[in-house]
DNA sequence: GCTCATGCTAGAACACGTTGCAGTGGGCGG
DNA sequence: CCGCCCACTGCAACGTGTTCTAGCATGAGC
């Protein structure tokens, strides 16, 4: 008789693995975290991240879904450490307007990727995958990204400072991605993204000086 | 004697082409919008292009550098024909606000991508790509993108107005691709991206009624 | 009308993401 | 401690984007 069900292979729940499948999941996170800032996102080979990481090809795949799953998930761990820097680093200059210290925190995002250049390359290529499992992984990293503008300026009410913190994610993304493909040049990119974080910002200036 | 330098396949430039060409050329692009349309980016082959077509499949890589190639001059064509909508109904409209008007046309235009799905799909799909020919066709449609909205608000001042649009782009852009990698619905996707093109649209509203 | 370079065609070849398969071994219920 | 199950391994196989090859045709210059 025909099996007609086959086994699911769709990647386990992160919360349900054996500390050894953790182990080799993280394995699996680093290999392909490393391999890309070696050699940039375009050469890299799930063959590779399986040599390198000691986990059989086929084994990834009961991980991750796909590449993108694996990259989105990459990218996403490393950028939500970035996170955690930033709000540390601009969180603490507590004198400035919550809108220079949006900008800051945008300039030192924008920096690190600069620093880390294919690692800005990973974050766009990955950024329109329709794996599912990858876009949960982008999703969960734009929401981190939100709640990280929302703590370094917390004098803006959650509820209309949404609309401001996806705008930013939204901008963000965008010059990255320009930046990235040849689109315009990174000094462009961050310039052009500062202007825009002051752009949706200025209703949350403080009593708003106006000359004339 | 070895051949040292090969014979430059890179395509083009499409003022440089014979009629002939252009036809060709012409071909392969509604060979593969419709396609798209009918299938969906996700299962379009090439080979299907080159036979719907009826070009061969090695001379359409003369036309394009790349699958991300083609799809980015086919879907940066229709998104085009679209502005052009856009701007003549909505600009016909002389009587509101220009941020109204703006609110409408990107309103109307995430309309036009609720009727073609699969083709939201391939702009999404497309919008990372890094082959160069495919992002210089993409550089285009967000200046075309530009443009338009300019056309729909004279009254925004080109110099300031500029960041302005390119916020609507980028908002337009990240709210299409949430949408399309399923990590919003679409009613929150138009309505956040009606909000954004408000809120970066106040500092140009009339007077500005403030009631407290 | 002839010649020849250039562009086109069909199809094979190649690379890499992904899946399938047969065998192996380690942890867990008994 | 035994045996079984299931995840893991190595590897072959498959699909599709891209490139290569050999031969054909078309049209510009004579």
């Amino acid at each position: 008789m025909v099996r007609v069900t086959k086994v699911d292979l769709s990647p386990r729940p992160v919360e349900a693995m054996s500390p050894r499948q953790l182990e080799r999941r993280g394995s699996l996170l680093s290999a392909a975290l490393a391999l890309v800032t070696e050699i940039g996102v375009e050469r890299l080979q799930m063959k590779q991240v399986s040599e390198r990481s000691g986990v059989a090809l086929g084994t990834a795949y009961r991980y991750f879904s796909s590449k993108d799953h694996l990259l989105a998930a990459a990218i996403a761990d490393w950028h939500r450490l970035l996170l955690a820097d930033l709000v540390g680093e601009v969180g603490a200059g507590r004198s400035a307007s919550p809108t220079e210290r949006a900008v800051r925190f945008v300039r030192r995002g924008m920096r690190a990727y600069q620093r880390q250049p294919e690692l800005a390359r990973l974050r766009v290529a990955v950024a329109t995958s329709t794996d599912p499992f990858a876009s949960e992984a982008l999703q969960g990293l734009a929401r981190a990204d939100r709640a990280a503008l929302g703590a370094v300026m917390p004098e803006v009410p959650p509820a209309s400072g949404d609309l401001v913190r996806h705008m930013v994610g939204h901008a963000w993304q965008g010059e990255l991605t320009a930046w990235v493909t040849g689109r315009t040049t990174l000094d462009d990119a961050r310039t052009r993204l500062e202007e825009m974080v002051r752009l949706v910002l200025t209703p949350y200036e403080p009593p708003a000086p106006l000359s004339s």
